[in-house]
DNA sequence: GCTTTAAAGTTCTATTTTAGAACTGTCAAT
DNA sequence: ATTGACAGTTCTAAAATAGAACTTTAAAGC
């Protein structure tokens, strides 16, 4: 697959994935959520060679998750700071943080605890039903392919105009 | 830095991202959460090459995220299912595919719907505080170090155990 | 009996990505 | 005049991925 092509996909897993599913732009959104801003503060923290952390924020720009504003004039310096659209991502890291936190710490504990600022407690998220409120779990859900769901290819057979493509591929 | 030890950092997101974090895993557990358990239907409905999907369903099998079952004997053939440790990944892909059908989708609308069963709405997946129930934003959200942080010394810098890599990185 | 088909991989080379280190340009401070 | 901070860019070597062909076991069709 090419992976360029990833974000036209009729799936909004896939396109997500185009912008989030390497392997250092997660890390680099977790310095944001913790108010790192800078390229130096990034490359310390994380140790990302500096060739990759200039592409990997150049894409998160691209995509509209980082904003990329100028600090200071003479000599122009740039900080990162996460847009609104990137701030969305933040249901995405809590989650990835507590599946991490129930399955993959050590005897130690959680390297990290979370307290909400409205109620005053040490909480972990929950992931919930817009309509009826209740925890969700992937049996409870029932999927329907919406009004921008592909007709029947998959994904990789869909690039070419070929008339023979969807045959051959429910062959 | 090796990804081979970000599965041992003192962090539950790089840990998760070992697991998760590279270009095909999401995509193969999208297929998972659809109900695709064998090789030629992840294969053929990704178009992952067979020599990654090998590699891929060994890593998440190595982390407990697979099970791999046989299900009929002469020849021995294996499908793969969730364990229970993969089903708590659903809150992790919800909210990704809830970002994309938010900010990634184009004119023809959401390729998928979803449907409560507990409830019977189309629903979108909110995630609250498991204290007070209301949403989570990253803004009304405060970070304590926990029993496993680490102490001062960013990630990269803590393998040696050089008694001078803490002096030199808080410099 | 011989050939084809299916599933679940494995093996090979070519291409792309990433790692690791050094280098550049602009300015402030010493 | 030199050093250092910051935000990158440029290079080569190593690793990961793509793409295709090959392997094994056994059932099905002729």
């Amino acid at each position: 697959m090419k992976w360029d092509t990833l974000e036209e996909e009729p799936c909004s897993l896939a396109r997500t994935v185009a912008v989030i599913g390497d392997r250092w732009s997660l890390l680099i959104l977790r310095e944001c959520f913790l108010r790192k801003r800078r390229f130096e503060a990034f490359q310390s923290s994380l140790g990302i060679t500096r060739h990759l952390l200039a592409e990997r924020l150049k894409k998160l720009v691209r995509f509209g998750v980082l904003r990329r504003i100028p600090y200071q004039e003479s000599p122009k310096r740039y900080e990162y700071i996460l847009t609104q659209k990137g701030l969305d991502l933040y249901p995405i890291i809590m989650s990835i943080v507590h599946w991490g936190n129930i399955h993959m710490v050590d005897s130690r504990g959680r390297p990290m605890l979370h307290q909400h600022k409205n109620c005053g407690h040490m909480f972990d998220p929950v992931m919930v039903c817009s309509e009826c409120g209740e925890p969700l779990s992937a049996k409870a859900v029932h999927v329907h392919p919406g009004p921008g769901a592909r007709q029947t290819s998959p994904v990789h057979a869909m690039a070419a105009d070929d008339p023979k493509a969807k045959a051959k591929t429910e062959s």
